[in-house]
RNA sequence: GUGGUUGUAGCUCAGUUGGUUAGAGCGCCAGAUUGUGGCUCUGGAGGUCGCCGGUUCGACCCCGGUCUUCCACCCCA
């Protein structure tokens, strides 16, 4: 009994159509890298399982993959434990490996492992796949691709300032419409600290992140849920209603949170980089958004997330600045900052706004027709002369009736296609035909190349 | 992880209160057309109706489980 094959859930597939389509994000993005300097790292699938736990917060430990130890990998458990039926502390028994859950805990493990080989500020890039056992919905996915740029061992606001400038560059070139939203860490806490519930950071956050969502009095709500006092949340207020321009913003927070200094750090952090922003023309809107607050477990001062103008999907690129990541892998004082874009689901906004250009969407330029016979050697050498000319070209491999190799090049949009069949090479000419006007015309076999390059038909 | 939703030909989908042989469009293959694709016409192949079990004389249809899809929550790229 076959059953049909299939892949695990939330993993795909990807076709030659969709593969072209997605190499141009990738190569888009890798220039605008490249351009700004990064380096680019890989590093392994799977990290120790140590690497990665606890980085992430309770809900990431849950979302990491585990791999289970090779071999017997019920040796290393104790009797004890394998009646516990306790799933984590099994776990931990039987395997010490995980696939990998973002780039930037495997990065600060890899800067602290090559530290002395590396010249600071190390700025690289990195573009790989991340696994997450999330439930899958439309833009989530347990196997997708992160493209990392991230800059290590420098304090200066310039690298935020830098990577609001990548930012923009790349979903210029990409042609989306994006807001950058950017908000700190800093004023977060120093939120916090203002309305006396310090400890309490993440709760209020979270809270405030759903402004937009649930509005003033679903966060009101879900405030008092997590156990934030009425004396408190009315303190929160004039933060929740924070309006204006962002010069306006930074100068209500910086008087709400004189009393902090750390979220006045923060405030001056801001002011910092705006100016930096407001003095260059930006396509893409900037704005503070202190509703933001993602990625707390590790994010120390700002924080980035790009959405889509056009299409709801969620953040199509996000980050942040982390002072001490690296500290927990034993190398302390080294400051990073960095963002990652979510190339699955840019695809998926891309494809919905059809913003991808028309020649992604064909490899080969030239099918030469296979006649067989004694003709074959001149067509396989002018093959080649069209691949030398820089002429994508292939040859049909079977030696097929017309209509059939025709058809070929017309359901793989081929553009041209050349026939050389005997009388043609006792000529030594070849005809071109384009596919697309039905126009034919002949050429010495040496022409060809220069004819299909040069649009000469 | 919680609640819901989806699954029928390669693709998009019909399928009557449970009743003989499960259909359409597109695509695919062949021919009309022996060196010419797209348009047209003719013919053809392709399904254990997601999978497993149950109810029934009888299940694509009802019930249970499972996998998958999508959605909300949680969280996130």
């Amino acid at each position: 009994m076959s059953s049909k094959p299939s892949i695990p859930k939330g993993t795909r597939d990807f076709t030659p159509g969709e593969m072209l389509r997605r190499n141009f994000i990738f190569d888009t993005i890798r220039r605008v890298f490249n351009l700004y300097g990064y380096l680019p790292i890989e590093t392994p699938a799977m990290e120790n399982l140590t690497t990665l736990l606890g980085k992430y917060g309770e809900e990431g430990d849950k979302l990491l993959f585990r791999i289970l130890n090779s071999g017997d990998f019920l040796s290393g458990v104790d009797r004890l434990s394998l009646g516990s039926m306790e799933p984590n502390k099994l776990s931990l028994q039987m395997c010490e490996k995980g696939l990998r859950y973002d780039l930037t805990v495997p990065f600060a493990r890899f800067v602290v492992q090559h530290r002395d080989e590396i010249s600071f500020p190390f700025r690289r890039y990195q573009i790989q796949p991340v696994w997450r056992a999330d439930r899958p919905q439309k833009g989530r996915y347990r196997e997708f691709y992160q493209c990392d740029v991230d800059v290590v061992g420098s304090d200066s606001l310039l690298n935020e300032f830098e990577l609001v400038q990548i930012i923009t560059h790349v979903f210029n070139l990409l042609k989306v419409n994006v807001t950058i939203k950017i908000n700190n860490r800093k004023i977060l806490s120093g939120i916090a600290e203002i309305v006396g519930e310090k400890d309490k950071i993440t709760d209020i956050t979270v809270a405030i992140d759903k402004l937009d969502k649930i509005g003033e009095e679903g966060v009101i709500r879900e405030l008092t849920e997590r156990g934030i006092p009425e004396s408190a949340i009315s303190r929160l207020n004039p933060i929740i209603n924070l309006r204006g321009t962002t010069a306006e913003k930074l100068e209500t927070l910086s008087q709400v949170l004189s009393a902090s200094a750390d979220g006045m750090k923060g405030v001056a952090e801001m002011r910092e980089l705006f100016g930096y922003i407001e003095n260059q023309s930006f396509t893409s809107s900037v704005e503070l958004d202190l509703t933001l607050a993602r990625g707390l477990n590790y994010y120390t001062g700002a924080i980035f997330e790009v959405k889509a103008n056009d299409v709801s999907i969620g953040s199509i690129c996000g980050g942040g600045r982390y002072d001490n990541l690296t500290g927990i892998f034993g190398l302390e004082g080294v400051s990073g900052v960095g963002v990652s874009f979510g190339a699955d689901r840019i695809y998926d906004v891309m494809l919905q706004l059809n913003l991808f250009p028309e020649e992604t969407a064909t490899g080969t330029k030239a099918l030469v027709v296979n006649f067989g016979g004694e003709e074959l050697s001149v067509l396989l050498r002018l093959t080649e002369s069209l691949r030398n000319a820089g002429v994508s070209a292939e040859i049909y491999p079977d030696v097929a009736k017309l209509k059939k190799q025709f058809s070929y090049a017309d359901a793989r949009k081929i553009p041209y296609v050349i026939l050389a069949g005997s009388e043609e090479v006792k000529n030594g000419q070849a005809t071109v035909k384009d596919m697309h006007t039905g126009n034919q015309q002949t050429f010495s076999l040496d022409e060809i190349p220069s004819a299909i390059r040069d649009k000469k038909i």
